[in-house]
DNA sequence: GTGAAAGCGCTAACAT
DNA sequence: ATGTTAGCGCTTTCAC
């Protein structure tokens, strides 16, 4: 079993003349040779139709592990049109709420054999569009993408899809297809409303800027709703700050942290806990008191939140659940029980008070 | 453009009776027809063969253009033999150093126009050898996988793969295939050496336990290391603690703190940053100094403990570059130019000194 | 219950 | 420079 150092691997793939070949996967033809019977019934074994004769079955189960047989889906794809591919499109997948959703779309598409083909844009439009056009070339069964914001090709090329679309992570209006997620407008008033009704008076807010092609659409929607809260209870909006290009991390906060203390900021909404919690790190370590000297609210509910100090108080959005209910959505969809997937889905959200925001002095 | 409210999207995919079809792509044929050329010329324009008149294959582009045609590249493979698949599992995409292998991997791949199936493990071995049978169903022209252990059956299959086996992250001494890696073991000595030079006395690590199916075994293998240079040097290694399962997070290093405190260890080699952050975050709230009372030594150098406070001195591993040598590795495999990929390469590691690991008392 | 024929949408290998 | 033929490894459809 053990193979010599030999450079190169010889034997199998990866071959001297570059293109890897070599050894050949056995076919369905082999594999009925062996057993003894047409490939057509080889098929019906591979598919489980359960019209073959136990015995001929059990032949042909046998043939097919002696020769290792793995039948190749492309092949099968091509004929039957079900190329068994999802496609999922993240901004980016260190992002641990992106990656939820791909988590929780794996599981729930599990039971159904779907692959999923993941890419992330890197917040980039110019991005998802030209991986679009890769994806597509896949012949996808369904389309998962961030939602509302895309270029104009992209948006073409959704619309012509031979596949349903599902948008996610926001609320999408008017879905190309379908949406599952939930308001970020929303999300950013409620932060808003909660920063009043404690009677906080100079309220602020953080989020990155859009440098040209990089915008982060659902942290934009959340500073949106944050100010028009804002406004709507006759605050100003002088604090809602914008700096740095998503995506946002640590040192965001980090960076912007001076800029809240000098404008004598007392509560801050970040647009996400990662910002925040580079804010905490920073008034940690110019001696700033959080909550005493500075509240903080953070988005996103990310783990190092509910284990820093103090625990960050922040606006809860069950990304797991969204990839199920997406994966639930494809389902229905594409195995077509249930005549009515719901068009839009929206999985809420809710603040989860800890102890980062405090009482105004 | 804007499509009205309709809930099942009738027109395009997802058509009632549930299996998406509808609109049908446009094949090579349908284009070659208005391009008025054969099929063939529609082909060598595709595959960018600049044997084509720059005349006819501006009509063959505009009739692409035209009807919105993107080639089946599924049907390409069958017959080419290239699903310009690489496959890659990885023990979970929630770690952010696994997500920097997928993204150094992504961007060496990029200019070759390769796709990533990327599927995650749970730092499972069944559930490795159940994905690896769904990969190897597309037919990767490489599989990336993380080293050393594997079932007998995922080994099997490996070995019979018709495509070269990268097996990434730990540095693997007898590889199926080829190895990019890092010695995790070394990193357990160096980090034992580390602290023992120090002059440090109750010097422990942390790290997870092996739950039947789901192991950690490049974190054994630090483990391994750290209590062997322990050893070595005449040191107990009463205080190698393993607790809870993979994957480990903050939440481990907050459980395990307070046997750390009982146990008086004075310096801590944590198995990963995230349990050593957790153990930090659990000093502050019970008022154990660090450095002062315990210094911490982590490894993976994630972000978060760049930021907090102490910083965290920690193990670094540069896991974008594993990925994008992993990159480099496939490319020469594939792209064959040069003879001779190497089997082995060793990314290293280094130790960064910051805050977390202070005096002896 | 099983098999034969005819493709799926492309590319390889030859013509021309 | 372009076209023709013959598959790639499967599934569909229709016989038997």
């Amino acid at each position: 079993m053990k193979k010599s150092g030999k450079k190169n691997r010889p034997a199998k793939g990866g071959n001297s003349d570059g293109r890897a070949r070599a050894t050949q996967n056995p076919t369905i033809h082999e594999v009925s040779r062996l057993a003894g019977v047409s490939h057509m019934t080889v098929s019906r074994v591979i598919r489980g139709l359960d019209v073959v004769l136990p015995e001929t079955r059990e032949r042909v189960t046998k043939a097919i592990e002696d020769l290792g047989y793995v039948p190749d889906r492309a092949a099968g794809g091509l004929s039957s049109r079900r190329t068994g591919f999802i496609a999922l499109m993240l901004p980016t997948l260190t992002n641990a709420n992106f990656s939820a959703v791909a988590h929780g779309l794996t599981e729930a598409l599990r039971p159904a054999d779907y692959h999923l083909l993941i890419t992330y844009t890197g917040y980039s439009l110019a991005e998802e569009e030209r991986q679009l056009r890769n994806l597509l070339a896949r012949r996808p069964e369904a389309i998962v993408l961030t939602g509302t914001m895309h270029s104009r090709a992209a948006l073409k090329m959704l619309y012509a899809a031979d596949a349903p679309v599902i948008e996610v992570a926001e609320m999408v209006r008017q879905p190309i297809g379908f949406a599952v997620g939930f308001s970020n407008y929303e999300a950013g008033r409620t932060a808003a409303r909660y920063l009043i009704d404690k009677g906080f008076h100079r309220i602020g807010a953080i989020a990155s800027t859009n440098d040209g092609d990089l915008v982060d659409h659902r942290g934009d929607e959340r500073m949106r709703g944050f100010a028009d809260e804002l406004r709507i209870s006759g605050r100003p909006t002088e604090f809602v700050l914008r700096q740095g290009k998503p995506p946002v991390s640590f040192d965001h906060g980090t960076a912007i942290a001076p800029l809240l203390l000098e404008k004598k900021i007392d509560a801050v909404f970040a647009v996400s806990d990662l910002s925040a919690v580079g804010v905490v790190m920073e008034c940690h370590r110019r001696g700033v008191k959080v909550p005493g000297d500075l509240s903080i609210l953070g988005f996103g509910d990310f783990e190092i939140g509910r284990e820093m100090c103090p625990r960050l108080t922040t606006i809860h959005v069950d990304f797991h659940a969204l990839g199920e209910a997406t994966g639930r959505v494809i389902l229905g969809l594409l195995t077509g029980k249930d005549e009515a997937s719901p068009t839009i889905v929206d999985v809420g959200l809710r603040i989860i008070e800890r102890e980062s925001v405090g009482e105004p002095k």
